[in-house]
RNA sequence: GGGCGAUUAGCUCAGUCGGUUAGAGCGCUUCUCUGAUAAGGAAGAGGUCCCAGGUUCGAGUCCUGGAUCGCCCA
């Protein structure tokens, strides 16, 4: 057997990583620690797949090491868990950044330089960042089988989705409808309600007021409203609501109706209203158009009708109405038969019929609109008004509200199944599942689901002339009805395939659309299985997941389309656990993007800290919901304050057990003491802690507590335990030795490379850390009065050094006596402590008060936690009564166990030591600290014995920094000279075992150190000289 | 405009069931300890617990209204 190898205190954290990463990779940790469960209970967990079009930045290293975190513990906890890695690989993402490639700026720009070239360069791009995610990946210790990745752009995924449109076709909930969509005029597209919740940005909009005149009766205006100039030139109606007061209100010599709610707002104090009416009675009034390019809008066209919708929050409550350029609008028509037209072309620009415009993009075009209004008179009034407008979530064009077929998934038909289907599922934070997320689904719209794009699922639906439709669901079926079935089922080549219309015989050609990628992702739970064409038992299986991690900004993405598919084909939730993570914010709260130059690359994290310093931060610091304020420099103090400690606590336990001969493994014999019990009694408290924590997805208290453990090992059990671990004792090295193991199976989930170090080195009896069990508490171990006591003496010790500050007196120095004020409990426990309350207090003797009254007097308080639940509204009568007892006398009777009467109304009540808290007032002139009930009095008087005592302290203190300034080790004897002030040299003589142990000196010569030699310092202001050499 | 969340020391965050002297870490000043230390300890400075009402014997905590910030929706 071998010693433990040295630890170097200054140990590189990312140079140590690097090592346990080469460690992994030999042994196949990752996949043995799977292999090992085989059989075990599944822990079933779905990666939400990104797209590596990009390279990865922090915030995905967030989502990623949480997804780590939990499949990692459960692993130690006994479950299988298969971590099947993902790629997303369509949408229109990737499209755009081909065409940016291309320099191309609209759709033709794709046709003309042909779909299927470009579609191999979306294919080539989609994973060309795939090596640098893979090596991130690695780096910060996300266990994911990356080699068996599934990804959304194979065929067999393509087929499994394919499937799955059948399911929901078949059940009669894919459709083409024709609506006002929210479209994209740059990318030719619609998006999803989801695709459009992810692009809003505040924007300034022209806002103008119009004059529509009222047809017949001249100087008479219905005053109307909108942000979208451009929809005025076809406008085809205009809307009032049924109920809402209306009013003719004379401004000058004109004459304007308008909401009466609106008229101080909109026409000024200076207006006055000359009738008023219901909106109801305004219907059918028609009107002057405001531009002539297109009149034929059917039945009702340019009159007033009744709508809703309409509000008096905003404008004049009379609202323009452009058929085809908003829902409200739309239906609106629809209500009244009347027929839609629209002069906006697919790319956003108006079409012929609009002369002066035609071939301007519709937003460009405002200003001059708004001009054209102004020369015609017809202007009222123009201003700008800034909102909230949503823009395309890729290439930043403001969408447009635009009637065109589209197809759509009828979610809306099984709105209370998703209701159910959520009820099962448990979100963190808990708010987000009847708030934000339970609010969508109540407000629930059918899913859009096509996209006229080319890189994407096709939608698997063929139609013939005569409009009869067939949706295909697997490649098996399409080959029966057409035959061939080309290699790569994206467009163009599936395009090719037609078939006769199994009704009437016609040519079946496919719809041009591809599907929102977001079906392709919420599809994961099957399509990565090929199921149910393949692994349908797997699939069964490993559904629903135990639990899915993403970012808040999943809510309407990946979590719903999650839940939707599921719940339409399978009638329940995907996923029974969601984490929602939140946003990584720069120092000053801003979000993090690249224009704004606050980006923290997640390499250099890596590359300065190290992966546990990157992951111990995002767990531990806050809630992970609520978002980062993120910067290099909070991760540094996570190293600062948690690795560091642990990593010199390791190391002291390695030099000692070096030093001191011991080799690998457990040291057998020396006995254990009251503080080894109590270290493994605070283990046995972690361990419970992490475990509740963890089980409950909560890693920032789970990680707190095994801090505060290594802490209490590092300040409180080596510090005290120094002496036992420079003599070698075996008890105490088996204690620490046990802590940190133990302590390195509790954080191995969560930083997974220093605790498999620290275990290699310390056990390595199974070739990672990641292979053991987590530990489990053992009841046996656990001495939670041990623990109450130690808390009283750290307290006890805390005031004694307290009092020694305020009465300056440097803790070397001894002094005389320590007189306690404790009584009960408290009193037995420092009792039990005592050598080790005189030894942190530096003090000759401990003395306890039984009666505080040389210290200072007692004063009672009620509790009220104990005493208000049962007097209520007389608390204050009986917290005077309280005041006015007599302290010390009850006092005592409490102490003796008996009850003490106070007199409330007239009646008498018994009050017992839990209703009373006794709290010591120090005696003005004494050197006491106090807490609550007990209190620290120091006596500071100096005797010569104790001076010298504490010159001799000095001197040793002097000694050691000689030996460490001239670079010896630790266990190296010395000869030792000393030369300087008579009286110091008196106190080493007095002093002369103390002095020559502690500098583990084998010669001590007091007729002076040479001049010139060694180190010369001052101490009590007298001179010093010290000369140390490695004994011989 | 609506929904959700947040607001506690200069900064980052705790604060249990409502219980009467609101805490920690970082930073700053002063001191101290070191035979593990990029450490540790002590003291000091630093608080309108966002504001205003209300409930209660008692509110950082519960309720109502408002402010500011963020996210989401319209």
């Amino acid at each position: 057997m071998a010693r433990y190898d040295p630890v170097d205190p200054q140990q590189s954290f990312p140079a140590l990583e690097e090592q346990v990463l080469r460690r992994w990779r030999e042994r196949d940790v990752f996949h043995e620690s799977i292999r090992r469960r085989q059989g075990a209970k599944l822990y079933v967990f779905y990666e939400g797949p990104p797209t590596a079009n990009g390279l990865p930045g922090s915030h995905h290293v967030l989502a990623r090491v949480f997804k780590d975190v939990f499949p990692r513990y459960q692993t130690m906890r006994g479950r299988l868990v298969h971590r099947k890695a993902g790629w997303d690989c369509h949408g229109l993402p990737v499209e755009i950044a081909i065409e940016q490639e291309l320099g191309f700026t609209k759709k033709d720009d794709i046709e003309r330089y042909g779909v299927a070239e470009f579609n191999a360069r979306c294919r080539e791009a989609v994973l060309a960042y795939i090596d640098e995610w893979n090596a991130l990946t690695e780096r910060i210790g996300f266990w994911i089988d990356t080699d068996d990745a599934y990804y959304t752009l194979d065929n067999k995924y393509i087929e499994s989705v394919w499937w799955s449109l059948k399911q929901v076709w078949e059940q009669g909930l894919l459709y083409e409808g024709n609506k006002v969509v929210p479209y994209c005029p740059r990318d030719g597209t619609a998006l999803s309600s989801h695709e459009v919740s992810l692009g809003y940005e505040d924007v300034v909009d022209p806002s103008v007021y119009v004059r529509f005149p009222v047809k017949g009766e001249e100087g008479v205006s219905l005053l109307g409203w909108t942000t979208t100039p451009w929809t005025l030139l076809s406008n085809a109606a205009l809307a009032v609501h049924p109920d809402v007061t209306y009013v003719r209100a004379r401004l000058g010599e004109e004459r304007f109706i308008l909401a009466e709610a609106l008229v101080g707002r909109v026409l000024g104090e200076e207006a006055e209203v000359e009738a008023r009416m219901r909106g109801a009675e305004l219907e059918g009034t028609a009107y002057e158009p405001p531009f002539p390019y297109i009149s034929d809008f059917g039945p009702h066209s340019h009159t007033v009708l009744l709508g809703d919708f309409v509000t008096t929050e905003d404008g004049t409550g009379v609202v323009h109405t452009a058929l085809a350029f908003g829902d409200d609008d739309f239906r609106l028509g629809e209500k009244y038969g009347m027929k839609v037209q629209n002069p906006v072309r697919r790319d956003g620009t108006f079409d012929e019929r609009i002369e002066p415009f035609a071939g301007r993009f519709v937003k460009d075009a405002d200003p001059d609109i708004v001009e054209a209004l102004r020369a015609s008179g017809r202007l009222f009034r123009a201003e700008e008004y800034e909102h909230s407008y949503p823009h395309c979530w890729r290439c930043g064009t403001p969408l447009l509200y635009y009637a065109k077929p589209s197809w759509y998934v009828r979610t809306t038909a099984r709105k209370e199944d998703l209701l159910a289907a959520n009820e099962e599922v448990t979100w963190y934070p808990g708010h987000i599942k009847h708030g934000r997320f339970g609010d969508w689904l109540e407000n629930n719209v059918d899913w859009a689901l096509s996209r006229e794009r080319y890189w994407g699922t096709p939608l698997p639906i063929w139609r013939c002339a005569e409009g009869h439709e067939h949706c295909i669901g697997s490649v098996a079926e399409l080959r029966e009805l057409a035959g061939e079935v080309p290699d790569d089922l994206h467009k163009p080549y599936i395009d090719e395939v037609t078939f006769p219309c199994p009704s009437c015989g016609g040519e079946m050609r496919r719809v041009p659309e591809v599907i929102d990628v977001w079906w392709d992702s919420g599809s994961m739970p099957f399509a990565q299985w090929h199921a149910p064409f393949e692994n349908e038992e797997v699939f069964r299986e490993r559904f629903p997941a135990d639990y899915i991690c993403e970012g808040l900004d999943q809510t309407r993405g990946w979590f719903y389309s999650l839940l939707a598919i599921s719940t339409l084909l399978f009638g329940r939730s995907s996923f029974k656990t969601v984490l929602c993570l939140g946003l990584i914010l720069d120092p000053e709260g801003q979000k993090m993007s690249k224009s704004r130059g606050n980006v923290v690359e997640p390499w250099d994290v890596l590359n300065t800290y190290g992966a546990d310093a990157f992951r111990w931060y995002y767990f531990t610091s806050k809630q992970p919901w609520d978002g980062y304020r993120f910067s290099l420099e909070t991760v540094g103090e996570s190293v600062r304050q948690f690795l560091l400690t642990l990593w010199n606590v390791y190391g002291f336990l390695v030099l000692y057990s070096n030093v001191n001969g011991f080799e690998r493994g457990e040291p057998q014999g020396g006995e254990e003491t009251d503080l080894d019990r109590w270290a493994l009694s605070r283990l046995q408290a972690t361990k419970q802690t992490a475990i509740e924590r963890l089980d409950d997805y909560d890693t920032t208290f789970a990680g707190r507590a095994i801090a505060t453990f290594v802490d209490e090992l590092s300040n409180w059990y080596v510090r005290l335990s120094r002496r036992r671990f420079w003599n070698g004792d075996p008890a105490a090295l088996r204690t620490l030795r046990t802590c940190l193991i133990e302590a390195s199976k509790l954080l191995a989930p969560l930083t997974p490379f220093i605790a498999d170090a620290i275990y290699e080195n310390l056990d390595g009896s199974e070739p990672s850390v990641h292979l053991t069990d987590y530990p489990e508490p053992d009841p046996a171990l656990r001495d939670e009065r041990l623990e109450h006591d130690m808390e009283v003496v750290r307290d006890a010790v805390e005031l004694g050094r307290k009092a020694r500050s305020q009465g300056k007196v440097k803790l070397r120095q001894p002094l005389g006596e320590a007189v306690i004020v404790a009584a009960g409990r408290e009193r037995e426990a420092l009792e039990r402590f005592e050598a080790l309350v005189r030894e942190e207090l530096n003090v000759k003797a401990l003395r306890f008060a039984s009666q505080a009254d040389e210290l200072g007097s007692w004063r009672l308080k009620p509790n009220y936690r104990t005493l208000g639940p049962r007097f209520g509204k007389r608390m204050p009568k009986v917290a005077e009564a309280v005041a006015a007892l007599d302290a010390a006398s009850a006092a005592r009777t409490l102490r003796e166990g008996g009850t003490v009467g106070v007199v409330v109304d007239g009646e008498e009540h018994p009050l017992g030591a839990d209703d009373l808290q006794l709290v010591l007032q120090p005696l003005e002139g004494y050197q006491v600290e106090r807490a609550g009930t007990h209190a620290v009095a120091l006596n500071l008087e100096l005797t010569e014995e104790l001076r010298r005592e504490g010159i001799a302290r000095e001197i040793v203190h002097a000694i050691q920094n000689a030996r460490k300034s001239s670079g010896l080790d630790v266990a190296d004897r010395i000869e030792l000279r000393l030369g300087g002030s008579a009286e110091l040299l008196a106190a080493v003589r007095a002093h002369e075992d103390y002095v020559t142990g502690e500098t583990l000196a084998t010669s001590l010569e007091l007729d002076g150190a040479p001049d010139g030699a060694g180190e010369r310092v001052e101490i009590e202001g007298q001179p010093l000289r010290i000369s140390v050499a490695r004994a011989g």
